[in-house]
DNA sequence: TATGAATGAGTCTTCATTCAT
DNA sequence: CATGAATGAAGACTCATTCAT
């Protein structure tokens, strides 16, 4: 049972709690009203159905993501200081919320409502292009990048190798390794 | 309806095609059976459940496109060559196969049968290792390189960067530009 | 919307426009206060269930229905003019009121609380009755009639011819006509 | 539980049985197929939804008395022996199914499916119509009547009476009394 | 009186799976 | 091997009703 408050937000994060769990296909909003300390019928008065709850949730991960991000990263610093910070925070933020992750991540797959998905990333993109942007005009890095379009190459890959480590390989898996060749493979890619 | 042939056969391929028009969730036997043009009952004496699908598709796939590639590459071409050729083929079966490989790509977070889906990367995980290795020892590419991380890092890269051009951005994107930018990075990251 | 005034009648009056609509089945509480413009626990300050709505409104209909007739017929004039006027005044109460009334009049089905229906007609029927047993004692009809039955078979065939004309074959369907066959054999069946 | 035969005949019937015994409302599925002895989604190889069965009942039921309507009348009597025979048959009928009837009669403000209802009828009003017809070439009735439109108000008149009687009134009325007069008054509306 | 957020029992419907033929 | 009618467990969703404010 999750403390009161908005009763939104008390669904949404025991819909992460159950959905960790459980996996999308074997949670029920049964499962999940019982863990928010709601009635059934509470859950329709916030989610339209069962198929909103991973949208919602990704926005909702994304959005602390971000939020996180922003709070921790030194802009005045540099870009390959900025992107070692990045992939540090992803990382943790993967390890730490790995399993609804992998169901935002993926969500795609079963709700094919691509567009949304792109909605939401849309301030993260926006956020790590600007890093590239900044980064190009202080010639930090190459200037032949097309911002725009590895800003969505750089998430995708981060977000990916962070999925690599925490969920597939669990635990088994030198985790700095694969932060290390990161970090190297990425920081080579935008050198000058 | 698919012809006959190997009913085994049959009912993957119908599949492959129910699964790309209504995605995971909205897909039934009753649907792949009917395509397929076999009973009900036949499907269970070729697949134990619905769950084995998946996996059983993407190993049809990914055994395809490693064909495809061990077919087209020509391995005494440059590592950079080589690896342009990687990108346009994978490009390719993405546009041509977009909505299954989405399901596979991220069917894990579904099934949660992560270890299985490692299985069935594995041969394509290694035969791109193995041309990193050769190219390392040719002395094309970088030496520092952990070569079995990277070959996962490129190929997470490469499909990933195919998904958002075929399946987010439907159409309404460049095509070319991402082609170019993908392997302009790549090739940064692995130069010496 | 519907304004202000009484609040019991401003229900009735949103349950009648809504149950026109919509139907027995569909029509829902929250359908009803939203068009009278009230709270959702206001219906409940004036109805007990939802299952007292039709006996209301049928009540509400038939006491309008009566007060019309009452109204307009001249009780000096002839029983077969009566009769007209009557039929007159059933159809284009019915051609108005036609959905809710078509509720009304079968609503038992659904309630089974026939008594409740008899009770609500008794004052229709014993206003026909009178108009019968005046028409015998001024000798203008058989004689041999029981007054108290063909009453009711009476309302029952202009209802029902009513009904037939305005639910049935909606328009599309020559009025007069109908009007004029059940006059000639209610006419001939009357007549000494 | 009903015996075995043509499974959708074994759940119609059984829907008969229970209908009759609850009302609509309070009928489940789950009571149907009980008392069909099937399982629960087997009523839904047979018919749509539930809402689908008031009608399928309907046609039965006048599939039933029309047959035996044809079986029994005597078509070369007079018309008005055939009449009260039909008046006799239908009150029977009425009798012996008389809750589900009303489900049936008053379907149309549930369902709003008034064409359907028109079709099903469309035999018997038909079968009705050639009666009085061959009995206007027969010069047995008034010739200055519509038939078409005359024989919907029979057959209105009629089954609306036996309503009344065994509906309404449960067994406290006197049914010879009813049936009395509705064949007089019927009997004076056609004569000549 | 009036409100409307919260409730939770109730039921329809779906669909993977089985098995007698 | 193949069939497809039958199964029945499972769960999403609805909506009449309540009650604290």
């Amino acid at each position: 049972m999750i403390k009161e408050k908005n009763k939104r937000e008390q669904i949404l994060q025991a819909a992460i709690v159950v959905l960790s769990e459980k996996g999308l296909e074997k949670t029920k909003i049964s499962d999940i009203v019982k863990e928010a300390g709601v009635a059934q019928g509470t859950f329709y008065l916030y989610f339209s159905s069962k198929n909103v709850l991973l949208p919602a949730i990704a926005e909702d991960m994304l959005q602390k993501l971000l939020a996180i991000m922003i709070e921790n990263i030194d802009l005045k610093s540099s870009f390959f200081n900025q992107l070692q910070q990045i992939i540090d925070i992803t990382f943790q933020v993967t390890a730490e919320y790995k399993d609804v992750l992998a169901l935002c991540y993926s969500g795609l797959a079963v709700t094919k409502a691509l567009q949304q998905w792109e909605e939401i990333y849309k301030p993260y993109y926006s956020w790590i292009e600007e890093r590239i942007v900044v980064a190009q005009n202080r010639e930090e890095i190459r200037g032949d990048i097309n911002s725009h379009i590895i800003a969505k190459l750089l998430i995708e890959l981060i977000e990916g190798m962070a999925e690599q480590v925490y969920l597939f390989e669990k635990g088994n898996v030198d985790v700095p390794s694969y932060r290390k060749e990161l970090i190297s493979f990425v920081t080579h890619a935008f050198e000058k």
